[in-house]
RNA sequence: GGCCCCAUCGUCUAACGGUUAGGACGCCGGCUUUUCAAGCCGUUAAUCGGAGUUCGAUUCUCCGUGGGGUCACCA
């Protein structure tokens, strides 16, 4: 052996010791990809990332009958949105001929056996099915989670791995193919846990070796059962559509089992990568809280600059009011403290901040303050007070009418009494009981419309 | 039912075998405010039960209880 030939014995042989970390993600496409899943999808790919491994995506479609366009694209879509992107895409039909091969293969070698059965639909059709040829051991592996995991075969029969030889099934589909592009670590939901001996013994079988496993604990809906499609668990692109951020859903869903220990909530991307370790995961289930999305989405909001926010907003906001540019600008910060996604948007324009586009239409009985209401000269002393607040107002310079109205305005509330004076004022501009403060208001609308408003209820 | 897994506030969780059992979300309360929202401050709230091991158990062991998963010609 040369010199430099021997150095890259030694490359390749430490290569061979840090083998490099190769995770999948494979969902069928039989529906929209919902939060359960997704969580799978995101530690498996932090966990590729964090180790510079490959992290591939698999979309699972050999059942023909329940797997569709439609629920790849949406897979597809879900993931890119939030980011999560893979190095290698197959797609499982597509690989039928070589899962054919190595079923000929396992037959030949004793392996597995084709067995004519009556169909089970109860059509009298005899089908060759291909079945396992279970050696019946107890099977161990290691789980980066659960630790170490034994369970007896027996009680599985020889099993079926494919429907007939050119239609393969789950167990046979996902060995094959795991082993092709050689993933190291199977990380996926806990539901599969019984699936696993079968598939060691299928890896057993064709000389494929065994990957680590990690199989995370479920994600259950507020009724404590595994979140599913069926139980209204919102898919991705449904919090997308109601405006979620996705960097709050990739947050929030990262941290439902699983936390770093220590008490930092908010995670970018890249910290989660750094930061991710699969024996930080919890053992027991979780449950997803809405509740603290909702705050994670604030969050985000909180952080969105102002351009970012309106490309976000602008899909609410009613057509009547996009047209009105200065206006949304100038309540901009009233909006992203009282939104908790976007979708809220469009109701809080409409039916709470409408005044702002348009002028109300008073109640009169509404801007007499509490105090006053039982006073038989109530309304009469409240247009006094409006009548001289309008005055007041009336003597500001329109240049410094944005900092001179409290100076002009208070001294006189103060005296009279605050809710008997800033009560009407605020309802005659915005002609709602709730509101931002008169001040603020008459910031936003400017002296002349604030003049106009007052001087409506006073007609 | 068989097999497998799990068990700290309502929820997500932290705690070398020694802590006043910590944080976050929510709830509730207070401050601020004419009202609402936001903000700030604070309160409430948990180790499933029983045996062990140990000077000492949230932590280790066993039993019980409870919860979950899975038992397809789906994945």
């Amino acid at each position: 052996m040369s010199f430099v030939n021997e150095h890259l014995f030694w490359y390749y042989a430490s290569m061979e010791n840090t083998q490099k970390v190769v995770t999948r993600f494979a969902p069928s496409p039989t529906g929209k990809l919902h939060s359960g899943a997704y969580r799978t999808a995101i530690f498996s790919y932090l966990y590729a990332r964090k180790h510079n491994g490959t992290f591939v995506l698999r979309i699972e479609d050999t059942d023909k009958e329940r797997s569709t366009k439609e629920y790849e694209d949406n897979i597809m879509e879900s993931l890119q949105w939030m980011g999560i992107d893979h190095d290698i895409f197959v797609r499982q039909s597509e690989n039928v001929e070589r899962h054919q091969t190595i079923l000929e293969k396992m037959i030949a070698d004793g392996f597995a056996y084709i067995s004519k059965e009556e169909a089970k639909d109860g059509s009298g059709v005899i089908k060759e099915i291909v079945r396992f040829k279970n050696p019946n051991e107890d099977i161990t592996f290691h789980d980066e989670i659960k630790g170490s995991v034994t369970m007896n075969t027996t009680d599985l029969g020889d099993f079926v791995i494919a429907k007939n030889i050119r239609e393969p099934l789950f167990h046979l589909a996902v060995v094959v193919d795991d082993f092709d592009v050689g993933v190291t670590h199977v990380v996926r939901g806990e539901d599969h846990v019984s699936n696993t001996p079968r598939q060691i013994l299928i890896q057993r079988a064709i000389g494929a070796p065994t990957p680590t496993y990690a199989h995370l604990p479920l994600v259950l809906g507020s009724d404590k059962q595994k979140l599913s499609k069926r139980k209204g668990a919102l898919a991705l692109t449904e919090y997308r559509d109601l405006g979620y951020l996705p960097e709050a859903l990739l947050n929030m869903v990262a941290m439902v089992g699983w936390n770093p220990g220590t008490e930092q909530e908010l995670f970018s991307k890249d910290e989660l990568i750094q930061e991710f370790e699969l024996s930080k995961v919890q053992k027991s289930p979780a449950m997803f809280n809405p509740e603290k999305l909702d705050w994670f989405n604030r969050e985000y909001i909180k952080k969105l600059d102002s351009a970012a926010f309106w490309n976000h907003v602008a899909p609410w906001l009613p057509s009547e009011m996009s047209a009105n540019q200065d206006m949304l600008i100038k309540i901009e910060h009233l909006l992203r403290d009282r939104i908790e996604k976007f979708s809220d948007a469009k109701e809080l324009l409409e039916n709470e901040f409408d005044y702002f586009f348009k002028a109300p239409t008073i109640d009169t009985k509404m801007i007499v303050w509490k105090t006053l209401k039982e006073d038989p000269e109530g309304l009469t002393k409240t247009k006094d007070y409006l009548k001289h607040v309008h005055e007041l107002l009336e003597s500001i310079v329109e240049t410094e009418w944005y900092s001179e109205t409290r100076v002009v305005v208070m001294p006189y509330a103060e005296q009279e009494g605050k809710g008997n004076v800033l009560w009407p004022l605020r309802v005659s501009l915005s002609g709602k009981e709730k509101s931002p403060d008169p001040f603020e208001l008459m910031g936003i609308l400017g002296k002349q419309e604030t003049l106009a408003r007052i001087a409506a209820v006073l007609d």
